[in-house]
DNA sequence: GGGATCTCTGTAAGCGCTTTCATCGGGTCC
DNA sequence: GGACCCGATGAAAGCGCTTACAGAGATCCC
């Protein structure tokens, strides 16, 4: 074994000769030169040791091993980091929104990440504020990231593109140079429209949503429109605006159904539809022998609510899943083109558009 | 202005020599450096702009502006971490438990913790496999650290505040070193089972969730026998274990219902409650009329369920919030000895407790 | 008018790692 | 027995910042 003087191995690291020895103070936390001292190596073997990089001798290793869970050592992140010029690390993006829809796709999300090594940073965006700034700075933090929904505008994306971090934007339209992931939004409004037009026969309709609010909610507002078409329905001139949340539906639905009801009321998510569902029945009306009424997203309030709410369930763990598969496989440089991903949506057929004879609830 | 010169301001910083230009390629991220040549001054005034550090000329500032914005310089934040010793993020590890609990939690943490300027990373510790070195690796990446209840044991979070990490626990019984942030469990069970049994007047009680899973059921276990005790109705000698999701309760609820079904039914959560509601309609028991069940946590199911579920509301942005805060208090060291505190939660009245004749709905 | 003070800026050390390159001491090979 | 190779290790540069310290002018005061 080499004797260890308390000459600095880099000319450079002058500072380190004041420092030699632990202190003991409880919340020091030890480096890299700490247990290379104690296990009598050079850092570059501990390193070596750390990252289980091949050409270490048994021994040694066996020694270093022991130094660092005597020490309870654990390798300075940042320097890391630095060091390897990467981190380990992504991020998701998301609107305050805070309903279930979120949680889910973040929850799917984390799990891949945290499989493939990386930790997550969420970040959310509530309204608008310095959301630009926030997001850079959390493109700082990480080697890739995920961005849903309304949160930033494309040129904020288009910003991180030519940074070059890898991006994948999840329930938005594609931007140039990123990946996309989404359910399908236009389909499963078709599909629903359909069968509120075709199978229960409505011919007056509504739509509670605001489409410009998110691409979602326009997808599903041009399915809406497309299948009343093609259902030779009449299409209404434009959707009913409404805010996302419970007490803004039954507002909205409040002042549409006494102004002048439709027969079917295709409701943008599962909270704005739970609140037109309580203000028909405040207002007298049987849904749905009066009217019908859908949502998006199948909640589990959807599920509960009487009558049970006809909804779109929507693969929300998946969607986050593969929002993280994608962001991996750019991360690590496994493809450059750009993919673009829809995800499948199943009808959830419940009391509240109408009464299915042949079906049972 | 000095004439820049290619020889390096550092001795060691030979590498740079080679790398003085931009090399333009995209995705290429600027340094610090190549602001700081583009804008003919050193490193270190572009770092004081940067942090607004007092003490630059307002003209040299303006230049040293239009260079970062030029440049779309960003600032590595690896390296601002490593130099500062700090990294102006903090983490909250939650078990897997998807519900809307905890992503009410999470979101009004990072609302807080966005506020006092950190980034939020999350860590779910899904059941079991490798928890501690998750946790340790999110330890090196956070300047202090909000842990939920089931996730870990208490040796790592020692481990946690040895290192002399700022940490604060949630839902968890409090650990030597570190805040603490609850719900009023055991109180708020005892309110509710002494609802039941003298507002109307059950006398035969089973409790459905496992004692041992969280230090939540268990406080209201305790909250629950204390009331009965004190009412003088016979206690259970043991919870009706059970896990916490909806098809759990279902099944533990039938199990339960068939053998010696109680005439009131306490859940742990609302979920449990909302399976268990089920399965007594399943087996043509009314609720409340023949069973009273109650749950906890007030989601949005639980309003809208048939009959509306009694049950506890607690405030779950209100208590990640408050974790945030106390950590951030940590992490400042604006205070030393730890906090515990409780915050309250309140009785939500629905049908499924029974009839209340003084009160709607 | 000359030292004291202030303002602005640059120099260089240091944060804790990773990794390239050089070195050293044995085997191996004919 | 000398040329060679190979495995194990250490020295040192470099990642991109922050900041203590020093120096250069400009300003001030008696």
């Amino acid at each position: 074994m080499k004797a260890l003087t308390e000459i600095p191995q880099a000319p450079g690291r002058i500072g380190r000769i004041g420092r030699a020895g632990r202190t003991g103070r409880a919340g020091r936390s030890d480096t890299i030169y700490e247990v290379a001292q104690q296990a009598g190596v050079s850092i570059a073997t501990v390193s070596r040791v750390m990252r289980g990089t091949a050409g270490v001798a048994p021994d040694t290793r066996e020694r270093v091993l022991r130094s660092v869970s005597d020490l309870r050592y654990t390798p300075s992140r940042s320097a890391r980091s630095l060091a390897e010029g990467r981190h380990a690390a992504s991020g998701i993006v998301f609107p305050d929104l805070s309903g279930p829809y979120f949680a889910e796709v973040v929850l799917g999300y984390e799990e891949v990440a945290a499989e493939t090594g990386r930790s997550v940073l969420i970040l959310t965006t509530h309204g608008r504020e310095a959301a630009r700034e926030r997001v850079l700075d959390l493109a700082a933090r990480v080697d890739g990231m995920v961005v849903l929904g309304r949160t930033v505008g494309d040129d904020v994306l288009a910003e991180l593109v030519s940074k070059g971090l890898p991006l994948v934007v999840l329930a938005r339209y594609p931007v140039e140079g990123a990946d996309s992931v989404n359910a399908a939004n236009e389909a499963s409004a078709y599909a629903l429209t359909t069968h509120l037009a075709r199978d229960h026969g409505h011919r007056s309709f509504a739509f509670l949503g605001d489409a410009g609010a998110s691409t979602d909610t326009s997808d599903r507002w041009r399915g809406f429109t497309q299948a009343l078409a093609d259902c030779g329905v009449p299409v209404p001139s434009a959707p009913v605006p409404c805010p996302f949340d419970e007490d803004d539906g039954r507002a909205a639905a409040e002042r549409l159904l006494v102004d002048r009801p439709p027969r079917a009321l295709v409701c943008a998510n599962d909270e704005i539809a739970l609140g037109a569902i309580t203000a028909a029945e405040a207002l007298g009306l049987r849904v749905p022998d009066d009217l019908a009424i859908t949502g998006w997203d199948d909640l589990m309030a959807a599920r509960h609510s009487r009558p049970g709410l006809t909804t779109v369930s929507q693969p929300m763990r998946a969607l986050g899943a593969l929002a993280a598969h994608r962001l991996h496989e750019r991360v690590a440089g496994d493809r450059n083109e750009p993919r673009h991903e829809v995800l499948p949506t199943q009808l959830v057929q419940r009391a509240s558009c109408g009464h299915h004879p042949e079906e049972n609830r």
